[in-house]
DNA sequence: AGAGCGATTAGT
DNA sequence: CTAATCGCTCTG
């Protein structure tokens, strides 16, 4: 079942913890690609100095000031496609990178990692960002309640965001072979 | 208009 | 550890 705006409408860093566990399912021209989340970053509020919001909305950021349950995907180091939920309140900048997920059907790569997540699943910018995950193509699903423990660790590559970088807020599921970096930080 | 760099990845 | 590679933001 689809998960409702409701979900999204919480704390960033509630929101990195309940998409665990969660599908991300991709209807890609009638394809169904989907796999289970293991690993997410919270993204909380325009101070978040390691935030894409840091600058204000600008043209890449305004989707993360918007409504929560729309998609964020942006382009990094020309090459890697990476997702985020948007969550919260329209406003209040703050998303979810969805960083690492298990295999559960038509994943076409590797779903280890940000960008390795969105190309086995075939999300890109130009088709996906923006998209309203309440919609028919992309969006998350329920599943059980994960039965790995939740560990929280330090965001991955956000050194430059001084004493921001030291927030525990990636989540991952413990012990599980697909998340990006097993050991904590 | 141009410099500088990044929420990454694959390869050495 | 480093190159790749281009969109985004800032500066002037």
């Amino acid at each position: 079942m689809r998960l409702p705006r409701s979900f999204y409408a919480r704390e960033a860093r509630q929101v990195a913890k309940a998409v665990l566990g969660k599908a991300l399912v991709h209807l890609d021209a009638g394809v169904r690609r989907a796999a289970r989340i293991v690993e997410a970053e919270a993204y909380h509020g325009e101070e978040d100095e390691a935030s894409h919001a840091r600058f204000g909305p600008t043209r890449r950021a305004a989707i993360m000031f918007g409504p929560p349950g729309f998609a964020y995907v942006y382009l990094i180091y020309g090459r890697s496609h990476c997702m985020n939920v948007v969550t919260s309140r329209e406003g209040c900048p703050s998303a979810v990178l969805l960083r690492a997920a298990e295999p559960i059907e038509g994943c076409l790569h590797s779903t280890t990692g940000p960008g390795n997540l969105c190309r086995a699943l075939g999300i890109r910018r130009e088709a996906h960002n923006g998209l309203d995950l309440m919609g028919e193509e992309l969006f998350l699903e329920d599943g059980p309640a994960p039965a790995e423990r939740i560990v929280a660790s330090p965001r991955v590559n956000v050194g430059f965001a001084g004493r921001w970088a030291e927030k525990p807020w990636r989540y991952s599921l413990q012990g599980n072979r697909f998340v990006s970096r097993p050991w904590p930080g």
